[in-house]
RNA sequence: UGGGCUAUCGCCAAGCGGUAAGGCACAGGACUUUGACUCCUGCAUUCGCUGGUUCGAAUCCAGCUAGUCCAG
């Protein structure tokens, strides 16, 4: 009897290949698309395109069925997003959501439908270690590498997950999704924070958080001289240039959020780098843990878009690494991950960055 | 109230008689399953105002206005 596979649709073509290659190979492919937010007016997240992951499905031929995530989405999601921003810091939803809704919600739903795996169309590789462990590779195809998004999550959910598009580029799914007529071949690339569709997500967190009015403060450089006026905290993430609407004939960046003054630092983009971060909130992909003492050397990316940097990882104490880098990173960011790699370009692990220095 | 200096895009700033550089800011686009960064494009028919000289002025002259410094 062929293994059991629910494909998490979102409507784009990547999903939807995915469930077709699945299919070809002889799997027994049902369909499910999470219903995560839903504005006020009724505007559905972008991750969510129902009518077209319906459709998908029928063009292909398997079932498919929807699950209201909606509550989860809020309390694992929108919320802490909203809880980030406010402190100062810059969250990455997506990481928080593959694992705390996507994974959580549909080994729930493969579970009541006795499903073997689950599956999705991100560019990444499941890989089963000698050790033991699993964890992902980095997609053939650099370009479209989505790891950094899936670090977060558990050896239970890897263990039972399928992601057949590591070997693929975009544009080989685009032409094996034209070839078998999926009607999404040619649908653009999903992008910005798909709970914010206009890409305000500080009008979002002005709409959505209760009891929360954005304080005007001031900018002021790195000895502390008031430079200008800003718009709240939440308006602004280390290493930002645009928006600041002050001219001083350089180029000026965000340097560091002082959310206990209310004030936003403001220098050169050469204020920027630092070789040490620490970082908390762990997660651990090929090895079970760091223990005190052991120095692990990994490339490590601090932000979605980053080539990565040689680094050295070490235990810094119970909860938190200390990372020292061969060359200074740029604008290190706390709310931000760092997500570690090792010489195969297998995710060690990762956590989230909390500071600069200790 | 005398004397000097300066007035060019939102900010800074080239220009010195030949038909308005540049930087910053800003806007739009590209990139992007986070926020950023980056890249590309756009951005003064006009040079405080009014006259004058000249084939031709932001550039020279006069007056006015404003700011600024020194003297009181």
């Amino acid at each position: 009897m062929s293994k059991k596979v629910v494909v998490g649709m979102s409507g784009g073509v990547d999903s939807a290949v995915c469930a077709y290659l699945l299919k070809k190979e002889g799997y027994d492919v049902i369909g499910l698309t999470l219903r995560n937010w839903q504005s006020s007016d009724g505007e559905e997240s972008r991750c969510c395109e129902i009518d077209d992951a319906r459709c998908i499905a029928d063009h292909i031929g398997f079932p498919f069925y929807t699950f209201n995530c909606i509550s989860e989405f809020e309390q694992k999601v929108t919320k802490p997003f909203i809880c980030e921003y406010i402190n100062g810091n810059t969250p990455n939803p997506c990481i928080e959501c593959n694992r705390y809704v996507k994974w959580e919600r549909m080994l729930y739903f493969a579970n009541i439908r006795q499903a073997d795996f689950i599956a999705t169309g991100h560019y990444a590789s499941v890989i089963k270690l000698d050790n033991g462990r699993y964890t992902v590779k980095k997609a053939l195809h650099a370009a479209k590498d989505q790891t950094y998004m899936l670090y977060k999550l558990s050896q239970e959910q890897l263990s039972r997950t399928l992601m057949p598009l590591g070997k693929y580029s975009k544009d080989e799914v685009r032409e094996i999704a034209g070839n078998a007529g999926i009607i999404v071949a040619n649908k653009p690339d999903s992008q910005e924070i798909c709970f914010v569709p206009d890409g305000d997500y500080a009008g979002f967190i002005e709409r959505n958080a209760l009891d929360f009015n954005s304080v005007e403060g001031n900018f002021v450089d790195e000895e502390g001289k008031i430079l200008g006026r800003h718009k709240g905290i939440i308006h602004y993430t280390i290493g930002q240039r645009k928006g600041l609407g002050i001219a001083f004939g350089v180029p000026m960046f965000v340097k560091e959020i002082k959310t206990d003054t209310n004030e936003v630092v403001l220098s050169e983009d050469k204020a920027l780098y630092t070789d040490e971060i620490f970082v908390n909130d762990l997660n651990f992909l090929s090895i079970e843990d760091i223990k005190p003492g052991e120095e692990i050397p990994a490339r490590v990316k601090i932000r979605y878009r980053h080539d990565g940097e040689n680094a050295v990882l070490t235990r810094f104490n119970d909860d938190t690494l200390r990372i020292v880098f061969e060359n200074p990173v740029r604008a290190a960011t706390a709310g931000q991950s760092a997500v570690f790699y090792d010489d195969n370009e297998c995710v060690i692990g990762g956590g989230k960055i909390i500071r600069k220095t200790w």
